[in-house]
Formats: C-alpha cells, sequence, structure tokens
DNA sequence: TTGAAAGCGCTAACAG
DNA sequence: CTGTTAGCGCTTTCAA
C-alpha cells in the first residue's frame, strides 16, 4: 500500500499564519485564549493549507484516541449473518458518533486472533472496548483485562475465574424467558417445549432457567424431554424441532431461544402439516425485524431493544464506568464531550435491560 | 472514559535488557542484526514487562498503520440489516487479518458524518479505504479523494464529476442480469417484469440495463410497464410488485433486482393466490443465504459471490493497486507481508466478478 | 553488531 | 494572551 501523501502540519501552518506552533494548536483545539484577529489569521491558514491534525502524534502526548474498538469473538462462523449484532453495532456507533469517537471493529476468526487482538487493544490504539459473544470457555476476556482497557460486555459474561467483576449490558432473559411460558400456559398449553441457544452463552442458559422457573410451578411440572438443546441458529432450529417432534409429537407449545430458531421450527411445522398456534404455539425471543413480523404466521415474540443495549454499552464506556479500581477520573471529560451522561454515580457492575412480549399470530 | 493503565515503555525494556533502546526496537521488529544473546536477553524483558509497542509512537514515525477504513454510507438506514455489507465485511475482515492489517469501521449515519469521516481519513489513521454504498449524488467520493488516501469502491462508482479514475470491484451485473431474464424466456415465458433496484446506485442501473438487453431482443419486445421501480428492500419489493400487479395483471415472470425485493414480490403473490412458479416465475439477484434457500418457494436467483468481492477489495487495497498516480512504490511491502499478492500488474481500475445462475424452485 | 542522537507532529507546562 | 521549551515512545540514520 502506498503512503499516504504528505500532509500539512502544525509548523506549516504556524509559518503561514505567522505565529508560534502553540497558537495554532490552541485555536485547532477549541481556540480559547486566542485574541480573534490572531485566531483568524490561524483558521485562515488552516483552510488554505488544508491542515488536519496527525491523531498519532496527538495521541501520542494526550493519551486519548477518541477510539473504541467493538471485539466480536466468532467461534462460529455465525457472527455478521446474525443480525443481533448489527443492530448493536448501529446502536453503538451512534452513541459513539455523538461523542467524536471513532468504532474500531476488531472480529476474530479463531483461537489465533485473539493474541492479535489482544496486542491491539494494549497497543494503545483505543481508549476502551467493548465486547461480545463470550463463551464460557472463552480465554478473550482474560486477555482483555491483562491488556488493561476499560471494558464493557455486552451480554453477561459468564467466567467464573477471579477476573474480578465486569461491566456489562443485558436484557432480562430470565424475565423474558419467564413471560414467554406463561403467556404459553395462560393460552391453556400444557406440554410446552423448549429449543435452547448454544448452552455455552449465559443468554442461552438464562433463558433455559426462566422456562424452568415457569414448569415447575405447573401442574404437569417439568419433563426434560420437552427441553432440547440447540444453537441459536435456524438450521438448529429446525433439527431441534424435529428432535422434539420424535420425542413428543404431542407438544403443543414451543419457546424458541431465539427468533432465529423459531423461524427453522415454523418451518419443520408447517413441513409436517402441523397448524401453528392451533395444533402447535411458537414463541421466540429477541423480536429480530423484520424477520419476526413477516414469518408464516408471523411470529409472537419477547422484545429486547438490541439497538438501545449497544447505545447504553458504548455511553457506560465513555461515562466511566468501566474504570477499572486503579484509575479513576473520567467523569468530568464525558461531561465535557456535550453528552448527557457524566453523573457521578456509582458505576453499575451489570446493566438489565426489560422485555417485552409481543403477540403476534403464532402463539 | 479512563486513560489506560501506564505500559512499559521501550525505555523500560532496553533498562532491564541492559542494552539500548536501538536494540530493543531491532528485536522487536524482527530481530535482523542482533546477535542471539542479546536478542534472547531482550526478548526475555520484553516478556515479563509485558510490553506492547506503541503504535501512535511507531506511526508517528514509520507513517504506516497497518489499518484500514471500511466507509459505509448509510443515507437509509438499510446498511446492518442487509446481509449484504455483513458478507462483504466477513471478506475483507478476513484478507485484511491474514496481512496484519485492522479493520476500523467508519459508517455515516447522515451528511454530517461526511466531514468527520474525511477528517479520519485525514488524520492520518488509516493507510487506505475501502468504500461502499455509494449513491450517484455522494459529496463523499469527493471528500475522500481529497483526503488523500487510497481507496478501493465496492461496486462501480457512478459519479461523473473529474475525479479520475477509480480502482472497485463489482459483479457483473448487467450481465448477471442478462442470464436471469433469459432464463425466464427460455422458460417460455413472455411478460416478464423486472423489479429495480434503488436507480441512484450504479448495481441497479446495470441489472436494469441487462433487462433491457435481453428484452430488446424478445418477440413482444420491452413494455415500460412490466418495468417497477423498487429500492433493494423487501418492503420495496412488495409495493412494486402491488404495483405491477396493478398494472399487468397478466405478467408470467419477474426478475427483482436482489434476493430481498424478491421475497416481497414473492409474499404478494402468495397473498393473491398467485403460484409461484406456474403462475409467476421469481428470479432474484444476490443469492443471499440462507434467505434464497429457505424462502417458500426457493428462490431461483443469480449468485454473486460476496465475500469474494471483499476480499477482493482488501487485497487490492493492500498490494497497492489502489495507488494515485502521484505516489508509488508499494508493490514490495505488500510482496514482503507474507501475501500471495505484490504482482506488479498494472492496476485495474476495475475488477469485475463473474455471476452464476443457481436454480432453485421459483422459476 | 551495537549505541547515541535526532527527530516524527503534537500538546502542555512555563515564562514572558 | 503568546511564544519557548520539553518531551510523548518510537524508528532510524550515523558513528563507533
Amino acid at each position: 500500500m502506498p503512503d499516504a501523501v504528505s500532509r500539512p502540519t502544525l509548523e506549516a501552518v504556524a509559518a503561514r499564519a505567522g505565529v508560534s506552533r502553540a497558537t495554532v494548536s490552541r485555536v485547532v483545539n477549541g481556540g480559547s485564549g486566542v485574541r480573534e484577529p490572531l485566531a483568524e489569521r490561524v483558521r485562515r491558514a488552516v483552510e488554505e493549507l488544508g491542515y488536519v491534525p496527525n491523531q498519532a502524534a496527538r495521541s501520542l502526548v494526550t493519551k486519548r484516541h477518541d477510539a473504541v474498538a467493538v471485539v466480536i469473538a466468532e467461534p462460529e462462523t455465525r457472527v455478521f449473518t446474525d443480525p443481533f449484532f448489527a443492530l448493536q453495532l448501529r446502536g453503538i456507533s451512534k452513541e459513539l458518533t455523538a461523542h467524536d469517537n471513532q468504532l474500531v471493529l476488531l472480529l476474530t476468526e479463531g483461537r489465533d486472533d485473539h493474541t492479535r487482538v489482544a496486542r491491539y487493544l494494549a497497543g494503545g490504539h483505543v481508549d476502551g472496548a467493548l465486547v461480545f459473544s463470550l463463551h464460557l470457555d472463552d480465554p478473550l476476556p482474560r486477555l482483555i483485562h491483562d491488556a488493561g482497557v476499560p471494558t464493557v460486555f455486552g451480554g453477561r459474561p459468564g467466567w467464573r475465574d477471579g477476573t474480578g467483576p465486569a461491566v456489562y449490558v443485558d436484557c432480562d432473559n430470565r424475565g423474558g424467558a419467564r413471560t414467554a411460558v406463561r403467556h404459553l400456559a395462560a393460552l391453556g398449553r400444557t406440554r410446552i417445549a423448549h429449543l435452547t441457544g448454544a448452552l455455552d452463552q449465559t443468554s442461552a442458559v438464562d433463558r433455559l432457567d426462566g422456562y424452568r422457573d415457569v414448569m415447575a410451578e405447573t401442574p404437569g411440572g417439568a419433563d426434560p424431554a420437552l427441553v432440547v438443546e440447540s444453537d441459536f441458529t435456524p438450521a438448529g432450529g429446525e433439527g431441534a424441532m424435529r428432535e422434539l417432534l420424535a420425542r413428543r409429537p404431542d407438544v403443543d407449545a414451543v419457546f424458541a431461544a431465539n427468533d432465529l430458531s423459531a423461524l427453522g421450527a415454523l418451518r419443520v411445522l408447517r413441513e409436517r402439516g402441523l397448524r401453528v398456534p392451533q395444533d402447535v404455539a411458537v414463541v421466540g425471543f429477541d423480536d429480530m425485524l423484520p424477520l419476526a413480523e413477516q414469518s408464516d404466521p408471523p411470529l409472537t415474540t419477547v422484545r429486547q431493544d438490541i439497538e438501545r443495549m449497544g447505545r447504553l454499552m458504548a455511553r457506560l464506556l465513555l461515562d466511566g464506568a468501566a474504570t477499572r479500581p486503579a484509575a479513576r477520573g473520567a467523569a468530568a471529560r464525558a461531561g465535557a464531550d456535550g453528552g448527557d451522561g457524566g453523573r457521578p454515580d456509582a458505576p453499575p457492575s451489570g446493566v438489565i435491560l426489560p422485555t417485552t412480549l409481543i403477540r403476534r399470530a403464532s402463539a
């Protein structure tokens, strides 16, 4: 790749405006404390030369980057085809942009990439990290922790080593699952099955727990045969649904761990000639639009505001909630950034967003 | 946001190893020209201190960043919910990673963000840019051009100002469209309609041209009523399909500009009780999986290898194909990066990837 | 081979 | 208010 064209430096601007570098720097960084005529001369020089500050030089001295890394662990190949990440990224991007921060996307395709990511984070490119899609045995959180970068996690982290409390944003997976199953029960269904998500992720575990909470207090009680392990994908949902029908042909309701797998289940049901919701009622999770709305039949599901989760993660990071015990003193900056945050509350270690049941035709 | 914890510097490593900074630098950057015992001492010191080079400092002197920006213009809100970008990003990410480059994602939510992006690019954060989703009237390419950063475009750029030839990667939109329409004609369909994409994008225009190419040589000739303008979205496809049925209830085939809009069309067809393909044959474009495969009926479509396009874009950039006339001399680096590129061919200004017709049930 | 020294472009005291 | 002066942490001549 060719070197970028050499651009004018502060020095050049200073020379052109007939002032010192310091003065130019002041003008460029907000201009306070510089008399107007001078400032104007500087601005003109900046304009004429097309000067743009060199960020590397700036970061070197300020130790700030106005950039945040988003780390998406991608053990399978499932990341970007899942609209979930897309939405979260949108939220993050919006919030970051509003605070003049850049989003640096770090995708990890496998174990090999973990060290690369850790190196990047430790390399002082970014002021913080937003980390997603963690699996229980993931070595990434440790590496990231060691990189010494403030971090907010997307989804409750599931590790149990001594990495200490992590700041994270999640939705009320357990509560949402309860709502879904209760809805099914209220419909008079008695043989309510659950197609789980990938059980190495806490979201799947929590939803399963929620399902069990309700089933335990149900007349029939919990039947293990009604729980089929799956993996959040449409294909997984199909497979699990087939397995379920083999085990319990009399099933009359299905709570799928997410909309994608619910869609898979719907397909199998249709192909078997089972009517939804008459024969089998189906509830999903996520309210992934437009999928959930346009499925056949439209999917009743538990909505979580994914984009908002993303925004919140970014805000927590910028507000300094992710500060590790050692280093303090950032709330001021977040406030000065013109944001709406900056309240020096005690940093929460986990923020749980509510869920709502969206009733459509499938249950 | 809190400052990152202070990390050890080259200086510290040098002190610990009892050598000069220069020696440490040499070891860290490949170690050639340093006698083994010394090098070993340095490596141990690096290890013990957990030293990671500060990239800002490094870039300041090398003027290289090993980072590439991906710019996605998002005039509408349609970017991340479209699997298209996801796939392209995957390809880009893979290629970049293989060459130890970082991907920096720049999302623009609207006009305001354009200057921000231009500033970022000019700010010397990245060695090059990959730019997408351009619309005909987009001011972004000009801004990016002025930022003086080597750039590869995704999709044939459509502007006509004097910005000079651009390097881009695209699929054979026109040829693919021809194939699709010929297939429909070969099926004996005579009233073949086209639901266009957003016509401010060259891909939509090219596909429309391909459709017209074939229709022109068809017995009936081209009937303008059979062309309905749409926008690449499922909702747009629905609307266009309704409009089409209003105009020409006798339509017996539809070529949709992409799979997403084809899905919309399919839905309207089903709702009107028209059978696909018996009454109306439908062909899409993209072969967006798993959507195209799992639609009802499965969609016959024109496949383009989107992920490969992404990979190719990244490779072209890294190989220095995007060098602007002024600055030369990067092929060596790309080769030394351990890549498979680096052949000093004349830089192509456009690379067109082939398309294939994938026959499924819808036509 | 190794080290000393000179910056890369910028900000941030500190004087004036 | 403005300029002068140190560096930020690193690479890279240039000598030794």
